[in-house]
DNA sequence: CGGTCTCTTGACGGAGTTCAAAGCTAGTGG
DNA sequence: CCACTAGCTTTGAACTCCGTCAAGAGACCG
């Protein structure tokens, strides 16, 4: 029932008998339809978010009323408000569901918990913190040193299917341009080929 | 001695009788000049870095040969490539000192050993990736939805003793802009107020 | 002093934004 | 089965910010 999850853990780290009954008991399954909200602005977020099924899109509106999407979810990744989650602050994103999707999601002071009793759920958290601040560090370098097509050809590449799930104009939000500037780099790249 | 790594722990973490002599064992203090590399593109760097006195940078150099600094590394700060340091695999990063330097290194299999025996210092690791993460979230947010002069303002406002420290061509490319754009920014703002 | 490194200033060009309009597509209801 | 609407995408034209190139002015150091 959590399988994706548990799949996901064991990726990184050996899981004994009874961790998986262990972590059961700590996550909620939620459901989501498209369209709406996980948390918004001003929210406080104390919990963590797990995609099982569907795709989340997260992100800021600026002070010219400009969305920015920070992240897409894809079943398997988790989403959220890091710094919301750890300093108890209010956030300053949206996490939208874009198509009908399932989440598991665990409360700030169970996911406490089960860092404590569990190492191998602390484990696998240091894991992917690490390449998660990894792959941040490299999104930040393609910002500043990459022009719009390549950009744009470097997300396809890394996630053929989102052409099918996710509107041009949120792709183009995602990369950082205008939606006609990625329009233009998509026609550009057809008629040279 | 090293002090302000005790010190820096010291702020996510309590330490018992003995967790200080511990430390010392798997410490290494070196000493770097000015212009001198700690690492290069190219390098296997498999070990950690803390900053003890002295200024960092860290920066790849793009297709076109331009730099990109990525880092800043002040005193009580780490440094180094976590990507290179978690695969294993060569890095695209040059690591100067700015300034006469001291660091401390731990190779990977000590930090290992140290994540492994001492639940202190995996409390404080992972608190440090936590904050880190979100450190280089926001700087991306902030290189898709800031124009140049309120880059600027933020950085100087974080770092008041940058422009002390390292010359405005590095502010420049740590900030994403050509050195003549930093340049009009800063007459621009001198001229208006 | 002369040389190197750093910073500034001006002119020009280019990548991308903004604004406006029109085309396309899919879903809805008659 | 068609007409209508709403959301998405494309296209064109003008503009803007910033980068590039080039020249010169300081500043620091042997």
């Amino acid at each position: 029932m959590n399988d994706l999850l548990f799949q996901k853990i064991k990726e990184y780290v050996k899981l004994q008998e009874g961790d998986i009954e262990l972590l059961n008991n700590y996550f909620q399954c939620k459901q989501i339809l498209k369209g709406d909200f996980l948390f918004k602005e001003g929210d406080a977020v104390n919990y963590a978010i797990f995609v099982k099924s569907g795709l989340f899109r997260t992100y800021v509106v600026d002070e010219q009323g400009t969305e920015h999407i920070m992240q897409f979810a894809f079943p398997g990744w988790w989403t959220g408000d890091l710094g919301s989650f750890i300093s108890g602050e209010t956030t300053k994103f949206f996490v939208e569901a874009l198509e009908n999707s399932e989440a598991l999601t665990i409360s700030k002071k169970s996911w406490d918990e089960l860092l404590d009793k569990a190492p191998f759920y602390l484990d696998y958290h240091r894991k992917l913190l690490e390449r998660g601040l990894v792959a941040t560090q490299n999104r930040l370098l393609e910002a500043y040193s990459t022009d719009a097509t390549k950009k744009y050809l470097h997300l396809i590449e890394s996630f053929p299917d989102i052409l099918q799930r996710v509107p041009l104009y949120m792709i183009a939000s995602y990369l950082g341009m205008s939606r006609e500037t990625l329009s233009r780099v998509r026609s550009q790249l057809t008629t040279e080929k």
